[in-house]
DNA sequence: TGAAACATTGCAGACCCTGAAATTTTTCCT
DNA sequence: AGGAAAAATTTCAGGGTCTGCAATGTTTCA
């Protein structure tokens, strides 16, 4: 959406830009589909969009991040849309809200999405890095939640806490999602995975 | 302390394999404290131990490899701690019991773990591996935890999230213990973290 | 002791990723 | 339009990771 909408106030260059990424991006994940991750070379995905492999690096740091894409929330987003939660909600509830509005971002795209969980299912390596638990977002994240909480980070561990258990719940959300063909509603399953945090996990 | 029982048990051969894989271990773990992952090669690495780079692969398939060590609970160690507790004890209460005593079990080894863990923070990109995040063993205890729920896999989620944030426990007390230099209980810690967890994260 | 089993090594090679310089494309200004 | 400035792409060179394969030692056991 963001990027549709801001595309028609573009240059040719920028434009172009974002299509090279994209065509990258995508064929990344239907050739990685396909053949799996390790039968797929970074010249192989370049030559599909028929620029060099020097190109391929100017736009992504690994092959890996050309999976993972940019569609990914940055940190500053989420943080954003955790402060804008008002005070008096709990923590956790925040936390669940946020990971919603993440969720509805995620169906927008389906097919998009769907392919790439699809992906890391096939490619488990890629898993960690579902949610960008690249730690830089975890640790923006963990910093916004210690606020909230009028904690001081690195003291009580709650701040970690929540933010890897929400994460957690966001992530197997997104693989029920997924294993699911994306039938049910992924905001509602981010929502039950919530409420079981929030029960304390009880035997079901 | 099963690697030390048993040394005694093997031959000259296992028993210098046993010898070289920890010295490559301690040496890689040296070597990046020291220097930083990125400024530490492979050869780096073999010379300190006075073995060439094709043995290094020998013993460990990649880097990083190394770095985390064998002493990762093993998945089938793990289940086995889990399915040991009586059927009627709360699942969260068993995960929280199979993480004190793997929490133990690090404690033994205080200095290497305490290094391994100052290496993991000073290089983020190793930290989603820690906990075994090979999925391999996460995989492993969400089975177990699934047969103990009495529950269908792929169905509820309950088995994964549990597992997800009982991890996610683990790890958060883990840090914690580092971060304070090893000063604090390891079971202790990893007791607050469930605690939180099956409380339903209360604000704090 | 001799043979089988195993560990180590050197070597060739594919692949990943980076820096720097050369080339082409796009933009912008007159 | 014309041409200079800016930016993207490409080529090239090179270091590092990791894998087969064949050769060479070393350990084990009969």
């Amino acid at each position: 959406m963001t990027i549709v909408d801001s595309a028609e106030e573009l240059g040719r260059r920028d434009r172009k830009k974002l299509e090279t990424r994209a065509a990258l991006e995508h064929a990344a994940l239907t050739l990685v589909a396909e053949r799996g991750l390790a039968a797929v070379t970074v010249e192989d995905i370049a030559e599909a969009v028929d620029v060099s492999s020097r190109t391929f690096f100017n736009y992504f740091p690994s092959k890996e991040d050309a999976l993972i894409g940019s569609h990914q929330a940055s940190a500053a987003e989420l943080c954003a849309r955790l402060d804008a939660v008002p005070a008096r909600v709990p923590v956790l509830e925040a936390l669940r809200l946020m990971a919603r509005a993440e969720a509805e971002h995620v169906q927008e795209q389906r097919e998009r999405w769907l392919l790439r969980l699809k992906v890391f299912e096939q490619n488990p390596s890629l898993l960690p890095r579902l949610v960008a638990s690249g730690s830089e977002t975890e640790r923006a994240v963990t910093a916004a939640v210690a606020r909230r909480a009028g904690v001081e980070p690195g003291t009580s561990g709650y701040p970690e806490l929540a933010t890897a258990a929400a994460m957690a719940a966001f992530r197997v959300a997104m693989l029920r999602w997924s294993a699911a063909g994306g039938r049910p509603s992924l905001p509602g399953l981010v929502d039950e995975a919530f409420g079981q945090l929030a029960a304390g996990l009880p035997n079901p």
